[in-house]
DNA sequence: CTGGATCCATGATGATACTG
DNA sequence: CAGTATCATCATGGATCCAG
């Protein structure tokens, strides 16, 4: 007798294709609902279960935990959890990593294909927001040289997108002489990233940008690359 | 029976994540089961209601009719219907077809993370193995001139894996002089790919290699990249 | 407070049979 | 060939509760 899953065995049964196609396999470790964004938001590093509750709003724990459990059985994540401590740290193992490349695709076709305007009031956490940007510097090929943008969220954290050697990445704070900072607020800064690349503003409510005339203005031509949202017409 | 919504206005209204992430609503519009493997079926050219049918075995034929709506709404799938015709051809848009650099990420990393052994009575399609042995040989960088191996199921079609300047190359059937002929059943081609690449034999059951020695050499030594198929462990 | 577990409701999916 | 119709089941959401 073999038990795979914990005693709520029921909850670790996933239902299967049945195919032998590598793709088939795969969704079905990666495709329940809610999966994929768990390990999104493990991409940036280690999470605690509340921490992953804040971005993955409006799931429940319960789903929560069971999608950590299912990604624990595959070996997609790992948990730290230290005796005598409360929090328990949730982390990508190697296999997980390798996730990135293709969620980086998905993330370009979204924004080719599914991208839609922000409505007041949804929750948009600067981490996806900065990911997509990054996705576009990258793909549409934007190079001006060593250079840092810094986005202080009052309501967050502040996060760093850098051009250099190795590219475009997005960090957590930390850099000396940025070439521009944002101040802003995620509301405002969703706002802002979905207006209209010409209609965009150095000053407007709840955002700000400092730092030379010039940097600025390489700032708003480099993120013309995130697009407009317009909804998709649906046929009737 | 129709009051301000068609009945289809049913099946269409997906679950949202109520994210403002691109990535969310990429999943918002694939990350319902079966609708990638539709479009995975769909990425080798137009196919037939039915023929979906065949591929997606285990598939109810109601939803793979909710699945074609969805994606047909979502400009991903175009229905070529014909007066007069029965048969109904569904083909990618070109949004359904910009999937394909995230699907091969998914495929590659399905080879080196999720590939299991194939379970005899498991369909098995051509079509599906050949995209996988076809990402591993590019990812691999398997690079041997200009080469092109016919691979002929008697229980299915014929397709031929070709390299030349474009890279990597899957189509169906017509080459003249391929440098190896592979005649086998869809179940024989599977237990070969995944076996050992050790054990491979051009001559077992149900299979069978024609060509030169030196050119059925180097096609095994190139398909080594078919990883032999590990299941993963999971923690009881 | 964090990190869950439990109960119940419901919508999505599956099984099977049937039809224009 | 290309779907519908009907019924059953399972996964997920919402609300609530609980232990360290």
């Amino acid at each position: 007798m073999y038990f795979w899953g914990s005693v709520t065995e029921v909850t670790t049964k996933s239902r299967t294709f049945g195919h032998f196609c590598v793709l088939a396999t795969a969704l079905e470790r990666l495709g329940d609902r809610w999966t994929l964004l768990v390990v999104r938001d493990l991409v940036a590093g280690p999470r605690r279960f509340t921490d992953l509750s804040e971005r993955l709003a409006g799931i429940t724990p319960k789903t929560l935990t069971q999608r950590l459990r299912d990604l624990e059985d595959h070996g997609l994540v790992e948990a730290d959890r230290v005796r005598g401590r409360r929090d328990v740290w949730y982390r990508l193992t190697p296999a997980g990593q390798d996730l990135q490349p293709m969620l980086d695709e998905l993330v370009y076709w979204g924004m080719r294909h599914a991208l839609r305007p922000w409505e007041p009031g949804e929750p948009a956490h600067p981490e996806h927001l900065l990911w997509a940007l990054r996705i576009m510097l990258e793909r549409e090929g934007i190079e001006i040289g060593p250079v840092s943008w810094v986005v202080r969220f009052i309501d967050d954290g502040t996060y760093v997108l850098r051009n250099d050697d190795d590219g475009w990445t997005v960090a957590p704070d930390g850099v000396d002489n940025p070439d521009v900072v944002v101040t802003t607020t995620r509301d405002a800064w969703a706002r802002f990233l979905t207006s209209r690349p010409s209609e965009r503003a150095v000053d407007e409510r709840d955002l700000h940008c400092s730092g030379s005339r010039t940097a600025v203005n390489a700032f708003l031509r480099a993120i013309a690359v995130f697009p407009f949202g317009r909804t998709r017409a649906r046929q009737p």
